[in-house]
DNA sequence: ATAATAAAAGAACACCGTGTTGTTTTATTA
DNA sequence: TAATAAAACAACACGGTGTTCTTTTATTAT
């Protein structure tokens, strides 16, 4: 028995549905979607749909969890991580390896990362996102250097924050074009942390 | 011609909804609520909310543009802003009158901005609610320090990061119960931004 | 208190998307 | 080129939508 491939037609057809819901969340927003839509687009029939998605949120769950995938094997692959690397009294840190790493995946994979994450993208993606975050870039492992007895405040509201605040940050570089290299966004996210807003906006220091 | 008060039915009609909305946000999440859940769980006719909403998402706006109001209205008291009263050297400043303002609203009408700001919730209100936070809270007016040319980075990415660290802060301790007063969430969240999330968690100075 | 008013209830309607189940056609694989 | 299965096609019951109409009931103003 040779280890038969995927017949192409269902690539084809995957391919056509991904697209179809790229384009229709940029266009009208997941929630007012309907499955007639997706397949409208896709051009394929309606049947072929529920062929292989449950309706449009197992597509949807489908599709979330390749990306949440392949981000977590970035973040394998740059083990050990963030934390470990920062010199704690420089002002002008290096970008965090793995942050440039995270922002070039997202430069590659912008079109579903702008419907993913953009204002009418799902919001239970960006949730679960956003805890992923905490818990690869900056969460508490052997490595990493956070003690949560060292935290000037609860860590549940600075995982929040930072949390958020990567995401904030993502969205709008998605939103606005991508103008900066995936290095500078990673400058520029760490000299917020690292120095913090209020530094970053000249006031303080 | 006496100025006629709302008819007490359309209130309590109106109320029915509104806490219906809000309860099912919580059980199953916007984007599967049907008219016909509201209702149902409203106890009025189905035809009785036709008479006040054109859909789902006209209630939705409506309630979120209340919302917005009120927000705003807490804003205005609260001028001159945040930034106005930051001593620049302090690592211990005291939280800013308007960030307690806002917290203590939030905990006034926790029930309603849990729904809306929970993971069920409305995405595209949460996008709205973060440009407006950064206007109203460390945005630039006359009074504000803030000035774009002393900026370490792009203003875009400066109002993302707190606009959205501040949601998702607020989203941490609406979920989890409120257990910290207004007073002492303002004291977290100025720690935070005054000196940097590194530096709340110990990783500087 | 009562009449005028209008809000809410109730019923019926066509419309549309859903999810499913068959059958037929067509593309891919071996 | 034959075997296979994916996709197209068609038909179905179901449920929510948004609208319109009539009837009932609560509120307001006199």
């Amino acid at each position: 028995m040779a280890d038969s491939k995927t017949d192409l037609r269902i690539i084809r057809t995957k391919e056509s549905i991904l697209t179809a819901l790229i384009d229709l969340i940029e266009e009208k927003g997941f929630e007012t979607i309907t499955v007639k839509d997706i397949t409208t687009r896709a051009n394929i029939n309606r049947g072929t749909f529920y062929a292989h998605y449950q309706d449009k949120f197992d597509l949807m769950a489908k599709c979330e969890e390749k990306v949440m995938l392949e981000i977590s094997s970035i973040a394998k692959q740059n083990f050990p991580n963030v934390i470990a690397s920062l010199e704690m009294d420089s002002s002008n840190v290096p970008p965090f390896p793995l942050t440039v790493s995270l922002f070039e995946y997202l430069n590659k994979n912008s079109d579903i990362m702008r419907a993913l994450l953009g204002p009418k993208g799902d919001l239970s993606f960006q949730t679960r996102l956003k805890e992923f975050m905490w818990d690869t870039l900056y969460g508490t492992n052997p490595i990493a250097l956070v003690k949560e007895e060292n935290f000037l405040v609860p860590g549940q509201y600075l995982s929040s924050y930072m949390g958020t605040a990567l995401i904030g940050v993502v969205q709008q570089w998605l939103n606005s074009g991508r103008k900066e290299s995936p290095q500078e966004m990673a400058r520029i996210l760490t000299i917020i942390n690292v120095n913090g807003p209020f530094y970053a906006a000249g006031l303080k220091k």
